[in-house]
DNA sequence: GCCGTTTTCGGCCCGACTGTTTTCAGTCG
C-alpha cells in the first residue's frame, strides 16, 4: 500500500469520525496523520521495518498500531467497521459548501436523510427549517450549495486527470499491437479543468478486441460504461471518465488533431482547408465534394504527423495548449507561434510554505525537493501573524526562520533560498507586517485571506491599496476564488492589473482550481500591460512543488512566453527583479 | 487521537462571519 493510499484512509477516518460526532481533537489527529503520511518521503513500510514509525511527530501508539495492521494485512478493521456505520451519502454531503459534519449528523439523526438528493428534496419541501438550529436561510444556502456541487461534479483538475491518464497510457503503450498512442482532448490541451480523459491509439489490424480488453480490465477501472471495437468508455476509480479510441495508423495524425480540438480550432482548420479546395475530417484530407464515406474519399495529402497536417495548410505547428481559435492560426501562418514556457524552463518558485506556518514539510525538506527538481532557488513565503488559522509566524519565529535560511544559504552551492512572506492584506488594505519587518524580506507576496464576502469595489480597493506598499513584490492568488466549489470575492482584475503596472508589481498565477480560466485571460491582459507574472504552486509540501507543472502557469501556458515569466529567468535576473524591494 | 510533562492527565489554533438564537454553534480559511 502506498503512502498516498494510507494517507487517504487516515483522512477518511478523520472525516467519518467527525460525522459520528467523535472528539474533534481525535478527528484532527487522524487528519493530521493523513497529511503527514502524504508528505513523507520514506515509505511507511520502510519505517515500520526500521521501527521508526513513532519517531514521526503526530504518529503515536494508537496510529502506529493501525498503520502496522494496514501495512501487514492491507486492511484495517477499525476503518472497515467505521465505514459500515456511516452511510456513504453523508461523505458526499460534506462536499456541499456551508454544510459541515455537525449539521449533517443532525439531519441524519433527526430526519434520517442520508443522500444529497434526499437533502435537496427535504430543503425544497422546507422540512429542514423545522429542525432546531436550521432556518429558511440555511435551507436556501444548502440548495445553492447543492447546485454548485452538481455544476462542478463532472470537472476534474488537470493534475488529477493527468496522473490517472498516465497510468492507463503506460499500460496501453506497452501492448505489442499498439503503434502510436497519446492523450487527446482537453487534457492534451492542458486545460486547468477537464471533463474526461480521451486516449487515442493506432494499432495493428485485428487486435482491436485484445486492446479493448486490456483497457477495460485495467486495475484502475471501476466500471465499464461501453465496450466496442473502436471505442470503449470506462469510469476510473478516481471518478473520471476515460475513453479509448482505436484507429488505423494512417489516420492517426488527423484523428489526434481532431480529438484534441478544441471545437473552434477544428472548425477554423476545416474552413482553412476548404480554401485549398480540400475537406478535412478525422480521417484525412479529401477532395471537396468527394467526402462520401470514410475510406472512399481519395486521400489527397499524405501526413505522417500532426506537423504534416498543419504544414499542408501552410501553418507552423500549433502546440495543443494554443488550439482555441484565439488567433493561433494567424500566428502559425505568419510563423509567430510564441516560445512557450515549459517545465524545463522553471528555475524556482516563490510561494512555498513550511512547517513554520501551515506547510507540512520543513524548510530543509522543501529545499531538498526543489534541488531534486533541478531548480536554482526557492522562495519561502510563510503566513504572517494574523493568519493564526494557518500558523502565521510571530516576529520571533520569523527571526528564527531567517537565521535558518542564512545558515543554509551559507552552506548551499548553486542554490539560493529567498526570504519571503505571504503577508495578509487586512480588511482596510494595510498589511499584517510593519514596514520595518517587510524590509527584512527579499520579496513579499500579499494575499487576501479574510472577509470573503466583499463587493467587487471593496475587494479591488483593498488589493490596490496593498499594492501601493513599496515592499510588496507580488500579488498572491489574485482572482479571489480560493477553493474548489466555493465562491470567492469578485475582483476587478482590469483595475488591479493596471495598478500592478503602475507600481511595477508581479502577479502570481498558480494552480488554485476553478479560477484558472480567469487566470488565462488575466495573463494575456497582464502581458499586454507589461505586468510580469510568476508561476507559483502555493506549495504546502514537497509534493505540492510539483503542482507547478500542473498549474496554470504551465498548463495554460497560452501566450505566455519565457520572457514574461520571472521564474524562468536566470538566477541573476531574478535577483535583479527582486531588488526593488530594497 | 497526540503530545508533553512539574509523568498519566489536560490541552490541543483563532478570528470572522452567518444564521440562528436570546448568548451561541457551526463553518470556514
Amino acid at each position: 500500500m502506498t503512502n498516498k493510499q494510507i494517507a487517504e484512509i487516515l483522512e477518511e477516518i478523520g472525516t467519518l469520525l467527525e460525522l459520528q460526532g467523535d472528539n474533534p481533537f481525535k478527528c484532527r489527529a487522524y487528519h493530521n496523520a493523513g497529511r503527514i503520511i502524504g508528505a513523507l518521503t520514506t515509505d511507511v513500510h520502510e519505517l515500520i521495518k526500521s521501527n521508526e514509525l513513532q519517531t514521526i511527530k503526530g504518529i503515536g501508539q494508537g496510529l502506529a498500531e493501525k498503520l502496522i495492521e494496514l501495512d501487514s494485512t492491507g486492511k484495517l478493521k477499525f476503518y472497515d467497521d467505521l465505514k459500515q456505520s456511516v452511510p456513504p451519502g453523508l461523505l458526499e454531503m460534506l462536499r456541499i459548501p456551508g454544510l459541515g459534519p455537525k449539521r449533517i449528523k443532525i439531519v441524519y439523526d433527526r430526519l434520517k436523510i442520508k443522500t444529497v438528493s434526499g437533502l435537496k428534496k427535504a430543503a425544497e419541501e422546507h422540512k429542514l427549517a423545522s429542525v432546531s438550529g436550521f432556518g429558511k436561510k440555511t435551507e436556501e444556502n444548502i440548495l445553492n450549495g447543492i447546485e454548485l456541487l452538481q455544476k462542478h461534479t463532472d470537472q476534474h483538475l488537470y493534475s488529477e486527470a493527468k496522473l490517472a491518464a498516465d497510468r492507463i497510457l503506460e499500460v496501453i503503450r506497452n501492448q505489442r499491437c499498439v503503434i502510436r498512442c497519446d492523450i487527446a482532448g482537453s487534457l492534451r490541451r492542458r486545460k486547468e479543468v477537464i471533463g474526461d480523459i480521451d486516449i487515442l491509439a493506432s494499432i495493428k489490424k485485428g487486435s482491436e478486441r485484445t486492446l479493448m480488453k486490456v483497457f477495460t480490465t485495467h486495475p484502475d477501472v471501476e466500471q465499464i460504461i461501453a465496450q466496442g471495437e473502436t471505442k470503449s468508455s470506462v469510469l476510473l476509480n478516481s471518478g473520471i471518465n476515460c475513453d479509448l479510441r482505436v484507429i488505423d495508423d494512417i489516420e492517426y495524425p488527423f484523428a489526434l488533431a481532431y480529438f484534441t480540438g478544441n471545437k473552434e480550432h477544428n472548425v477554423a482548420m476545416r474552413s482553412l482547408a476548404k480554401k485549398y479546395g480540400w475537406s478535412l475530417n478525422e480521417y484525412g484530407f479529401s477532395e471537396l465534394g468527394a467526402e462520401e464515406k470514410r475510406g472512399k474519399a481519395k486521400r489527397i495529402v499524405s501526413c505522417k504527423t500532426e506537423e504534416d497536417v498543419y504544414g499542408a495548410l501552410k501553418l507552423a505547428y500549433v502546440p495543443p495548449e494554443l488550439r482555441e481559435n484565439m488567433g493561433e492560426l494567424e500566428a502559425a501562418h505568419e510563423g509567430h507561434i510564441p516560445n512557450l514556457v515549459s517545465e524545463e524552463d522553471l528555475r524556482g518558485t516563490f510561494h512555498c510554505h513550511t512547517t513554520y506556518s501551515d506547510g507540512s514539510n520543513t524548510l530543509l525538506e522543501m529545499v531538498g525537493a526543489a534541488r531534486d527538481l533541478g531548480w536554482e532557488y526557492l522562495g519561502i513565503a510563510d503566513h504572517s501573524k494574523v493568519a493564526a488559522y494557518a500558523g502565521g509566524l510571530t516576529e520571533t519565529r520569523l527571526k528564527q526562520q531567517h537565521k535558518e535560511i542564512d545558515a543554509l544559504n551559507a552552506k548551499l552551492r548553486g542554490f539560493t533560498i529567498f526570504k519571503g512572506t505571504e503577508v495578509d492584506i487586512l480588511a482596510d488594505g494595510s498589511l499584517d507586517w510593519s514596514d520595518k519587518v517587510l524590509s527584512t524580506f527579499d520579496y513579499v507576496v500579499a494575499s487576501v485571506h479574510s472577509k470573503f464576502k466583499m463587493t467587487e469595489a471593496e475587494a479591488t480597493k483593498r488589493i490596490i491599496k496593498a499594492l501601493k506598499n513599496k515592499y510588496v513584490t507580488m500579488l498572491g492568488h489574485p482572482t479571489g476564488r480560493l477553493l474548489l466549489q466555493r465562491e470567492g470575492y469578485p475582483v476587478n482584475m482590469v483595475e488591479v492589473i493596471n495598478a500592478a503596472a503602475d507600481y511595477s508589481k508581479i502577479i502570481e498565477i498558480n494552480s488554485h482550481p476553478f479560477r484558472l480560466d480567469l487566470d488565462w485571460r488575466l495573463c494575456k491582459f497582464a502581458k499586454e500591460k507589461g505586468v510580469k507574472v510568476s508561476i507559483n504552486p502555493d506549495a504546502h509540501n514537497i509534493n505540492g512543488l510539483r503542482d507547478v507543472h500542473y498549474g496554470v502557469g504551465i498548463a495554460r501556458k497560452g501566450w505566455l512566453e519565457k520572457r514574461d515569466v520571472i521564474n524562468t529567468r536566470t538566477f541573476k535576473e531574478i535577483t535583479l527583479l527582486l531588488d526593488h524591494t530594497s
